[in-house]
DNA sequence: AAGATATTGAGACTCAGTATCATTGTCAAC
DNA sequence: GTTGACAATGATACTGAGTCTCAATATCTT
């Protein structure tokens, strides 16, 4: 199931290339199919690593140079926790979802969907002159119920 | 009603210190009177200037260091917007706020507080398990309305 | 094959934030 | 008040993610 999503990824971003006229280069290549090729969350400088293994001829500043394009095609999601490092998630186009809970306790992150939440933030920015791009919800929290379940590794404290 | 908070602001701080056995240095009361002697976000550098009209000898690394200690006290609340430095609410205690809708094009940022939004938060959060500790929701938007009127200054584009 | 131009890698650069270290200031004990 | 342990300081070197520049190269259309 996840294979011919990550294979529609792909092509997508190719077709995404070349409607606004840009080329298909190896570099290129060796990037996306990296993206596309693991489910994994991960930062510029991992990518940067992982393509290399693919093509070493990539560059610190090909891969910065297309992010922001991975990004603007809507098949990747640009997420910032507040560390000096932006994460990616290279599931976007399958999975598009910026509401995280982090438990404080553990290192587990639940992300949810809500149409009420879309909504209501659309409601609220609208009233105050603002039309929304994007937004992102982080909710820390405990998971008590999983703790008690066991699912809950704590680490700390 | 503004004035006697902030006093009470800066001897809670004073007290923080004291209570680590911090010393109360002429520097940090720059930096302390320049936190609670405005009511707008700042950045770390816009701290700097503005301490060192107060006290020329105030450094970076004094400001630097004593921006976590600020927090740390829970007067003032660090804010990440994805930008590449840090923003500062010195209004913290009063109003804590964790609601932001960031402008794209200039740099207005609306703080707003929704009863609805909290509520909807604490339902899902349940839903799954976990007990909200703190919540962030950031909005990145475009003022299309303030625009119109001239009042967001569009920076790029 | 040729040409217009998009793309590239290398490395210089930026900029917020951190670390180092010799010097100075604070404050409690005397 | 002096003293002294040590917290705090400023200057400055450094870090690390990300950006910019530019000459050289690759792509794609004709």
């Amino acid at each position: 199931m996840a294979e011919p999503d990550r294979n529609a990824a792909k092509e997508k971003f190719l077709g995404f290339l070349e409607a606004k006229n840009l080329r298909i280069t190896a570099q290129r290549r060796a990037i996306v199919d990296t993206v596309f090729g693991t489910d994994q969350h991960f930062t510029a400088e991992q990518l940067l690593e992982w393509a290399r293994e693919k093509d070493s001829s990539v560059s610190r500043a090909t891969v910065y140079r297309t992010l922001p394009l991975l990004t603007e095609s809507g098949l990747v999601h640009e997420m910032d926790f507040g560390k000096d490092y932006k994460i990616y998630d290279p599931n976007y186009a399958d999975h598009p979802n910026h509401n995280h809970i982090i438990c404080d306790d553990c290192d587990k992150i639940v992300e949810f969907e809500s149409d009420r939440l879309d909504q209501l933030e659309n409601e609220i920015s609208t009233g105050l002159g603002f039309k929304v791009k994007s937004q992102q919800l982080r909710i820390n929290a405990s998971c008590e119920e999983m703790k008690r379940l066991g699912e809950c590794k704590n680490k700390g404290n």
